[in-house]
DNA sequence: AGGAGAATTTACCCTACGGTAAGAAAGCTA
DNA sequence: TAGCTTTCTTACCGTAGGGTAAATTCTCCT
């Protein structure tokens, strides 16, 4: 089921949060600013390019934050795909469920990382992958036709998705290289030294499936470490 | 060793050339003015945007258009990367030998595509790919840093550039869900119904390097479909 | 056309990883 | 804290694909 608009951020400022929420997070976040989240991309994109208040406005105007809770599912395989999503807190991930049952994750997202199912905004097809939130997280949702649109609308936001978009390519041949030529060993080694913060917040099967082995392997794996 | 220039198209219009040339290249070909393979690649951008004659002027400034002959090195893993390249015809691919030396294939380029060696590219730093020529090609040569100008000095390559981009990380996902979810059998057949001009060209080793397995393994598989 | 080198196939056995299943541990929820 | 659920581990054996090597076929070069 897609993400119920009343768990919005907005709706816990107000005090219409559930009780798991108090333990989460600390008084700091609930005096935080409705565009709390926002305000904080806003700040990074600054570091990378000259923002008019203009564009500024349009990223509040096309931008609805919203907080999680584990196990909530974004974008579901099978269904239409509106969204784009920002992550500033928490961890997702995105997978592809095969006719065997059997999940294999795409991507993980953490602080910062974008995270959708871009084959299917792209190619205008249902979802491929399901989104789903793997702790508490908070987002900021982006309707991606809308989102897309500010290149138009502010022509300075080209060069940065450009480099975006460079890094990633770069970030996936790196992920094909290493399938190809490592061991799952030595890939389970080099996740860990690569994304210690998603391997604080993943269960071992989430994982598995992203290095492409069963959880099962990937425990025994872990057992030969300890061993050495 | 990286390309000798005097392997210039240019040099061949002049006479210059060798004969397993006159073997491969009709007289239609002969008759082609010195810039034929960059005029048909601007003919390709001019359908997708409106070109200035001056962006024009400068794609012709920045390029230099190359004949290959087979097993050419245009990067070589380890050395500096300075060129991206766009193929006219024929048949590259970009590979990562590892320490064991099983050579990886990364990528295949045939008419239309671009390849390189884009992680070296964008992090700066030495080639971690060799791009080889499988067949006899023709590539039209960019200094990549050069190329990567054109977006500042002629903005209207941006949005499409961006769409390359996104269309690029998308094949890059399907490859990534493909590799985790299909059997090798079910990767070739994959491979061979996308890419059927790809075959053509390249050697089994090639392909079996591509899907992540052994030259035996499918030649095994080769073998099982001819039994079915 | 003929011969050298390269690529492919096949056969042999080996190994890394998969599948099932059962037990242990860890997390939730009440 | 108790009890339920989910995850993790371990053991068993099965299997896909790997490694070596030899025989065969293909390619290319002269």
């Amino acid at each position: 089921m897609l993400i119920d608009p009343s768990n919005s951020h907005c709706q816990f400022i107000i005090g219409d949060s559930e009780p798991f929420f108090i333990r989460l997070y600390s008084l700091t976040v609930l005096l935080k600013s409705p565009h709390q989240e926002l305000e904080d991309l806003i700040k990074k994109i600054k570091t990378r390019l000259i923002l008019s208040p203009e564009a500024e406005e349009f990223l509040y105007s096309i931008s609805k934050e919203k907080t999680l809770r584990k196990g909530e599912v974004l974008i579901r395989q099978g269904q239409v795909v509106k969204n784009t999503f920002f992550v500033s807190a928490g961890c997702l991930r995105s997978y592809c469920t095969d006719k065997n049952g059997k999940e294999n994750t795409l991507l993980f997202a953490i602080k910062d990382w974008w995270i959708s199912d871009y084959i299917a905004i792209h190619t205008d097809e249902l979802a491929t992958l399901t989104v789903e939130c793997l702790t508490e997280s908070k987002v900021i949702e982006f309707n991606a036709k809308e989102l897309d649109g500010i290149h138009s609308l502010f022509p300075e936001f080209e060069p940065y998705q450009r480099h975006n978009l460079e890094r990633h390519v770069v970030s996936l041949h790196r992920r094909i290289l290493n399938q190809l030529q490592l061991s799952a060993a030595d890939r389970y080694d080099l996740f860990l030294k690569q994304y210690p913060e998603i391997e604080q917040n993943t269960r071992n099967f989430h994982i598995a499936s992203y290095l492409g082995i069963t959880q099962q392997s990937l425990s025994r794996i872990r057992a030969e470490k300890v061993r050495k």
